[in-house]
DNA sequence: TCCATACTTCCATTATTATCGAATTGAATG
DNA sequence: CATTCAATTCGATAATAATGGAAGTATGGA
């Protein structure tokens, strides 16, 4: 991930509508839940809600499939991985530094983990 | 860190030079920058470095001391670890589900790890 | 084929954000 | 206390984002 698509990712969570939608996605897992669904859980209008859908897609952060005449949202936890690895990338990078990376699997349920190279200098 | 105070820090990072700068001050660690440093290093004008300054200080993400005529600006790691928390929190909720939490401590080099409770389900 | 359902796209309105020249504040120094 | 240096605030402009009513598109069923 590059500088260009985290500021996406970032701004596509950086909206109160926005970032409970993705809550409630990352929360109900693989599955997903119909847009009428979620518009009515959190009380958005559809056309307002559709905007901040495809914002949400179009920053890879969920995907969309279709079951009969509803649309499927769900979260997409690869593209979340990614905006946390390129946080704590960017952390930790000097000497005498250690961080984790998350990484989240909602199906398997493991933990799998990067940069465990830690240099602990100082 | 409530929904409010996340959308806020998503925000102050989700802009490019904004972004720029905190990955800046996050390498630089503790001993921060001088704003004319950071004006320098990313070529911005300083109307515009100081109107990012003051989101991301808002945000909580950086904050500033005074060393004579020059003000420093750093990174705020707690800020940093605050949002990292916030995320992964509300990844993984759902039973069958597993995360580690980053947290840095640039001055420590140690990994501090909350939520190891795995629910290993499924 | 006609209708209802489930969303999306279009469009206009309103609100928020980014940018930078010019003026200002605050601290150090002769 | 006048001057310089470092950075901020002001103010105007341009660009981008959020919202929802009305109209459009795709699907499934009578």
């Amino acid at each position: 991930m590059e500088t260009t698509s985290a500021v996406s990712a970032l701004g596509a969570l950086a909206q109160e509508h926005r970032l409970e939608i993705f809550r409630l996605l990352v929360r109900t897992g693989a599955g997903g839940l119909p847009v009428g669904d979620i518009a009515e859980k959190l009380t958005i209008a559809a056309p307002t809600l559709s905007f901040h859908l495809a914002q949400l897609k179009h920053a890879g952060l969920i995907h969309v499939r279709r079951d009969g005449r509803s649309l499927i949202y769900a979260a997409n936890y690869d593209g979340m991985n990614g905006l946390m690895e390129f946080l704590t990338e960017n952390c930790c990078r000097e000497d005498g530094r250690v961080c984790t990376v998350p990484l989240c699997d909602p199906t398997e349920a493991r933990i799998v983990r990067k940069k465990p190279k830690m240099k602990t200098k100082q």
